[in-house]
DNA sequence: TATAATTAGTTACATAAAGTAACCTTTAGA
DNA sequence: TCTAAAGGTTACTTTATGTAACTAATTATA
């Protein structure tokens, strides 16, 4: 029997990464805040998704909700500190991605 | 309207880990070759979606499936190359896991 | 004033994926 | 012959996701 489990916080961090849609919001809120419909457009999401995935990061703290009460209002998500550190996550993927993926 | 779109190798890259329990069975595959039976303990996932994974990691590539007829007749699951190649992203993740997951 | 448009969601319902537990097959040993 | 172990598969339940219609607040337009 074989009692080595694995890390607890990888496994944290690796189901945080592993729900659907959530590394694509984190990948694309890299590029700066974005607003909830153009969240919606560029990723591919549906509303009740999106919605759903940016209170979980929220809870989280990988991403704040700032709005900017204009008209009409604008509402921004943005990375926190903690978001925007999964940045060397992603280049790897991406990385990773442009030697064994074939293009599309 | 932006047409901006996101990298589809990147997609699928992240769509591949994204999938419950992929990033963690090639996690524990890092580790060496591993036998059905250890990685459900490990891991801890059912027989079916095991299975499941490992014959989609099969034909993506990522993963080998090797009988040694003994008895009783052992087969061992390891990484290929390509599945292998993950190790930076895989450590990333633990890295970024050790500075902002709280110990369970 | 009533109508429509835009943003940022929510609700209700259908389908797909994951969880659970029992079962099957092969080989070997008591 | 009966039991045990490894490596799964099957049937069924629960949860997650997809889809489309709807809402609320605000402003522009006829």
């Amino acid at each position: 029997m074989d009692t080595s489990i694995i890390c607890p916080r990888f496994e944290t961090a690796i189901s945080l990464l592993s729900q659907r849609w959530t590394g694509l919001i984190i990948y694309q809120l890299l590029s700066g805040p974005q607003r909830f419909s153009h969240l919606t457009e560029v990723i591919g999401i549906s509303g009740r998704l999106l919605s759903e995935r940016l209170k979980n990061l929220e809870v989280q703290g990988l991403v704040t909700r700032t709005v900017y009460p204009e008209t009409p209002v604008r509402i921004e998500y943005a990375l926190t500190e903690k978001g925007h550190s999964l940045k060397p996550v992603m280049d790897e993927i991406q990385n990773w991605s442009q030697t064994w993926i074939d293009p599309a």
